[in-house]
DNA sequence: CCATCTCCATACGGTACCGTACGCCTCCAC
DNA sequence: GTGGAGGCGTACGGTACCGTATGGAGATGG
């Protein structure tokens, strides 16, 4: 921040700390992001580690950081539809938060919400998520007509159902049956 | 199991270490259900514990299993009423689960959930409170007049949707407004 | 060819755990 | 009163972390 950005650094290693941080902490949570796993992990030294970040908070944060703008951006994208397609785009939504469709991103996404639970800074991240999500998702109810109050009621509860069922499924390899998702589906979005 | 009961001991100080490891659990997971840390907690020391337990396993293995039958029995009971009430029992169960009504349950049940993603055990005993709970849930809106399919997926809305909701609302004060939570729960039930 | 900067390895001190070994009380039976 | 057994405290070895200190290889520029 004091200097005018060193000319577009590689900063190839710092990603690979962050890829490798981001992958641990959808296997383990953040307990088990530790620096001294990590570099046996990539191959490397906590030596490289702390040149790359002043301490493992910073490498959290970028973490973080990183999670939030690439969750919005991906929200905003597919939230976009042409006017008639609103519900249609819903369901797909909805589709994509499946755990068949997005384990990974569905392991990420628990892990930081479990962290939230005792994290200011994660709490935060979640918080700026979530509200971008709910209003987009908003959008596209009051798109098809419904209410402000009643879009923000059925994105609420399109997105604890998404999530919720992310938790109680697990890492449950048979999908829930068609007709079933369907039929919730439908309930969310109001047929 | 070997020896005939011995005939009703207090066992009151395994409680105790039973009672501080669920509360650390339902504040900062299982990972932070450390021997020495409750040990400081409740002043006792490592000597009390390897006393009662075998070792750090055991004393979760007992918090999972004096947690599934608080839950199971809960839930038989909440779930039994007088022919048609059983819409507005399925509205008093989901807020029930809210969190404002119950913090505390909801902070432990979160915790396991997360546990439960890394933990086979856990992952067992959820399986099998969810197991439960999806069926009480499921006979109530058969007798509301649903089919049994269509109960089984309200049931999973049901449960996906205040799970999730105790996930993205956090530690949150102010609860959502009574209007939101109605139409929601109207949704579920089915108006 | 030397200086400096980047990037990383090695080595170290310190802390927080787990589980075990062992010993000290206290209560109760005989 | 003495000998177990229940219940617990103390002390110890071992491990896995965090963060720091320091040095060294390799490129880069003068």
């Amino acid at each position: 921040m004091p200097d005018t950005e060193p000319p577009a650094r590689p900063q190839t290693d710092r990603d690979t700390w962050l890829r490798a941080a981001t992958q641990t902490l959808a296997d383990s949570g953040v307990d088990g992001v530790k620096v001294e796993t990590l570099a046996r992990q990539i191959g490397l030294t906590k030596g490289s580690f702390y040149w790359h970040f002043k301490d493992r908070r910073e490498l959290l944060d970028a973490v973080l950081d990183s999670w939030r703008d690439g969750r919005i951006d991906d929200i905003v994208q597919r939230t976009q539809c042409a006017p008639g397609d609103e519900i249609a785009q819903l369901h797909h939504v909805i589709d994509t938060y499946s755990l068949a469709r997005n384990r990974r991103g569905m392991r990420i996404e628990l892990a930081i919400r479990d962290w939230a639970r005792h994290d200011a800074r994660a709490r935060q991240i979640i918080d700026a998520v979530d509200a971008v999500r709910l209003e987009c998702a908003s959008a596209l109810f009051v798109a098809a007509g419904h209410t402000a109050d009643e879009a923000a009621c059925r994105s609420l509860l399109l997105y604890a159902y998404v999530f919720g069922l992310g938790m109680m499924d697990g890492e449950r390899e048979a999908p829930r049956p068609v007709a079933s998702r369907t039929f919730i589906a439908n309930l969310i979005t109001g047929k």
